[in-house]
RNA sequence: GCGCCCGUAGCCCAACAGGCAGAGGCACCAGGUUUAGGUCCUGGACAGUGCGAGUUCGACUCUCGCCGGGCGCACCA
């Protein structure tokens, strides 16, 4: 290999710069986050990797982009926390247990050795030593003690209620874990269980978890803001109550069209809730039992669609419309929720389709209390419009629009304490209790005598029992059940018999705290240091997928606030900054082992090299955006490291060189660059700055080849300027780049060129005039020039004087020292 | 059905706060280098910004409507 590449062929041997800076980086470990630094503190953090096999490109991608912010906020002279660890429990290394007859630790530490190697090759920007793994007991030990702090709040408890069960994985899903009917995890359509589960009390902190999302918003992603307020869904009405003869208690539903009370015709109690049974006369029991028959059969998937016909049974009773003192007969049906308002409507077929619906397949009477327009066709009305039929002797809401109909009943039904204005949201709690082996278990035990007994905090963690293989295989109650020993133990409280709970806690609640856990990972004291959360968190900046925007994202803001209430911390958010990175695909689709088009990460990594990998995904698109494989070329990408690379051969210079006397248009495009690099960073497009060095590798083998030549000065500073900022993206060719420009490792640590203001500024600027919007001439004007003197030379202009030839100036617009425009006629 | 986001060369994407539509790359074409291929160097062609209005001296950029795509919610009263 020559010192000097002038020809135009000479290339650094990839593999061995890999295996070379690795051991370097090894020795050095650049990346080791000092809690004691004097330095401004910057936590940066990815979501952790679940261990399934190796490496895959989504991993690649989030490493890439991530990497860029660390990288530049060390060069920045930030001390930077950027951990990383194992999510590791969880149902593919509980199933390849089952299958392979073996201990799920087995695959998951496995792959997690295999994951940590690959990382290490990637060479991502981490501090390895605070990695730690979920299923670690001396981690799932503080998962435990989280429980018991938020039990001991009231914020995890235990209900009885119908709840989502997955057939295929044999346990019950949280509400964000059904998608569409089906289970985010196996696609297995979800059905119901009437079950005792254990829940966190998300819906205690509904309205902040909405309310925060406006703080937020300008540092999160849309997309993912977007889809939590969806998902918390508030929605304001008002509970009403219905008197029911010869009950004490009225019927309570909840509305969020109090204005169309007077046109409540019949009452609807969701068929599986508690307040059917109750209601129910003794002649129709028989019936509602049948019909809840018919309605468990039913899967969510079906019970979702809006074509369904409606079904219902009546229930015997009548309540009374308090408003027109009405007899509305009160039907059980699967169309109203059990566990959203109060499991009871009342139905106005007037104002809404499904009423509507209802009334037409059992023949109830139709009330409109808003008139619709005149060319309305329409059945049931739901748009605004003057009420009508809504007058009694207390209250008359005609002709008043929806809003004002609504908060007069309201105040109405408050004076008179038949019902009140309320907030609802479609949030439910969380349900936490898995009845699979590979978690947290639930340190409870279930006493005859003395009922739910939190294990003694001395006695935690709660080590799960060694099964394995078929001990394993789902039977629709957790296996921990069978690991008779471990179960029968004595009540901490009476030392009587006692059970432990053998149900497993949610890996999702692994991962609602482990950012707090990466501050002290070794602590055998407590879960996490506040003082140190306090000195590095929140979080500056969190990458990851958007599949998360309401699982892992809602649950770890949750999770925050109750820590924060209970007061372990004192942030109110966890992640001040979230970047959500699209996906790799394929050939407009997604990779996958069915559509044999997945790509191999190790096979580009071994192709093209690190570097053209990582640069390749962060050149692509913006980091939000898919990244179709089949679009991208890590070759050009690999060709373009070379190139920046030939530059450091090239430079004569010795380093050390002071710039100043070099050429000024090189000189004042790589102090742009670098401005301009650390804006475009700080607003997460990494694509472009990838670009502006492309640029700047193309003007200094301009200034080499056919400009000032190889010896001037700023030919070092730029290509010393390409070299850091290529350390973001491709550390391996950075670090070959800086050490033949005469360096010492590591180019990762050294500080961000200063940007030189002065040279920032053009000596002179291109002006161009207009007539009429198009372009006419263009002047070299200084940038300083005044709007009298751009517009006195433009108007001289013989090629303005050409176009405004017989016309009329009108207007003359300056922006100087950019712009005029002429207006004529 | 309700809501959010996005439509710029063949493709991926730039365009600061309304001011010359093109920075970068892929692919393509031509020339040079090379025994040849690849590499490398030089040069070139290709869109008027999904469609239609409006505001403005001036619109990729702002507003409204439509079309197309992505995502979230959806029998949530």
């Amino acid at each position: 290999m020559s010192e000097h590449d002038t020809d135009g062929t000479a290339r650094y041997d990839v593999q061995a710069a890999e295996e070379k800076w690795q051991r370097v980086w090894a020795e050095l470990d650049p990346f080791r986050a000092d809690d004691d630094s004097p330095r401004e503190k910057r936590y940066a953090l990815t979501m952790f990797p679940y261990p399934s096999g190796d490496l895959h490109m989504g991993h690649a991608e989030v490493t890439a982009l991530h990497d860029v912010v660390a990288r530049h906020w060390w060069q920045r002279g930030y001390e930077v926390l950027n951990p990383m660890g194992w999510d590791s429990f969880g149902l593919p290394a509980e199933n390849a247990a089952i299958r392979n007859d073996a201990h799920p630790a087995d695959y998951t530490y496995g792959n997690i050795a295999t994951q940590l190697a690959s990382f290490q090759r990637y060479g991502v920007a981490v501090d390895w030593s605070r990695r730690f793994n979920t299923s670690d007991p001396s981690y799932y030990r503080w998962t435990q003690w989280l429980f018991l702090q938020l039990h001991a709040q009231g914020l995890a408890y235990r209900k009885n209620s119908a709840v989502n069960w997955c057939p295929h994985d044999q346990t019950v899903l949280a509400n964000e874990q059904v998608v569409d009917g089906a289970c985010e995890r196996c696609g297995a359509e979800v059905t119901k269980r009437e079950l005792t589960q254990w829940y966190f009390r998300t819906t205690a902190y509904a309205q902040e978890l909405l309310d925060s999302l406006d703080d937020l918003q300008p540092t999160w992603s849309d997309k993912v803001v977007n889809a939590q307020r969806n998902w918390i869904g508030r929605s304001e009405g008002a509970h009403v109550d219905f008197p029911v003869a010869g009950r004490e208690e009225p019927i309570t539903v909840y509305t969020t069209r109090p204005d169309t009370l007077f046109g409540a015709t019949f009452m609807v109690v969701a068929a599986d809730a508690a307040l059917a049974a109750e209601l129910v006369t003794e002649e129709q029991r028989g019936a509602l039992e049948d019909y809840l028959v018919e309605v468990r059969k039913e899967s969510d998937i079906s019970r979702l669609s809006t074509e369904r016909p409606k079904t219902g049974v009546f229930l015997g009773v009548h309540a009374t419309n308090p408003l027109t003192g009405t007899a509305l007969p009160v039907y059980a049906a699967d169309y109203v929720l059990a566990d959203y308002g109060t499991g009871a409507i009342m139905a106005v077929p007037g104002q809404d389709q499904r009423d509507w619906d209802f009334a037409a397949a059992f023949d109830l009477p139709v009330v409109r209390t808003v008139q619709p327009p005149e060319d309305f066709d329409g059945e049931a009305f739901t748009g605004d419009g003057p009420a009508i039929n809504s007058a009694n002797d207390e209250i008359d809401l005609s002709g008043m629009g929806v809003t004002e109909a609504k908060s007069t009943t309201i105040a109405y039904l408050e004076r008179q304490g038949l019902g009140r204005g309320t907030v609802n949201f479609r949030l439910r709690d969380w349900l936490l209790s898995r009845q699979r082996y590979w978690g947290a278990p639930i340190p409870i035990i279930h006493c005859p005598v003395d009922g739910e007994v939190p294990v003694p905090e001395d006695q935690l963690p709660v080590e799960l029992p060694e099964l394995r293989g078929a001990d394993l295989k789902p039977k629709g109650t957790s296996p921990l059940g069978a690991a008779t020993e471990w179960v029968n133990v004595t009540c901490p409280t009476c030392g009587g018999p006692a059970t432990r709970d053998t149900d497993t806690m949610d890996t999702f609640v692994d991962s609602s705290w482990y950012f707090l856990r990466y501050l002290s990972p070794q602590d055998d004291t407590q879960a996490f240091d506040k003082g140190l959360a306090d000195a590095w968190g929140p979080i500056d900046l969190y990458v990851g997928g958007d599949e998360h925007a309401v699982l892992h994202l809602l649950y770890a803001r949750f999770f925050t606030k109750a820590l924060r209430d209970i007061g372990l911390v004192s942030w109110d958010e966890p992640f001040s900054s979230y970047l959500s990175q699209g996906k790799v695909v394929n050939n407009g689709r997604k990779m996958s082992k069915s559509l044999g088009n997945g790509v191999s990460l190790g096979e580009q990594l071994s192709e093209f090299g690190v570097d053209a990998v990582r640069l390749t995904l962060v050149f692509a698109s913006p980091p939000e955006d898919d990244i179709d494989w089949a679009d991208v070329s890590p070759g050009g990408s690999a060709r373009f490291l070379q190139r920046a690379w030939r530059l450091s051969g090239d430079v004569t210079s010795p380093a050390g060189t002071d710039p100043g006397g070099g050429d000024t248009a090189l000189r004042r495009q790589t102090h742009k660059t670098v401005r301009e690099a650390e804006q475009l960073i700080a607003s997460h497009r990494f694509n472009v700055v990838v670009a502006r060095t492309m640029e700047l590798v193309n003007a200094t083998r301009k200034a080499i080849d056919s400009g000032v030549g190889p010896a001037d000065p700023a030919v070092r500073e730029a290509t010393e300027t390409v070299a850091v900022l290529l350390s973001l993206v491709a550390p391996y060719t950075a670090e070959e780049m800086w050490e033949r420009l005469g360096h010492e490792p590591t180019v990762a640590r050294v500080p961000w060129p200063d940007v030189d203001e002065a040279l920032l500024v053009e000596d002179s600027v291109t002006a161009v005039v207009q007539v009429q919007g198009k372009v006419r001439a263009r002047l070299e004007v200084a940038p300083d020039v005044s709007e009298a003197d751009l517009e006195a030379a433009a108007l001289a202009d013989p090629g303005v004087q050409r176009a405004l030839e017989g016309k009329q100036v009108r207007k003359v617009i300056v922006r100087a020292p950019k712009l005029v425009n002429v207006v004529a006629g």
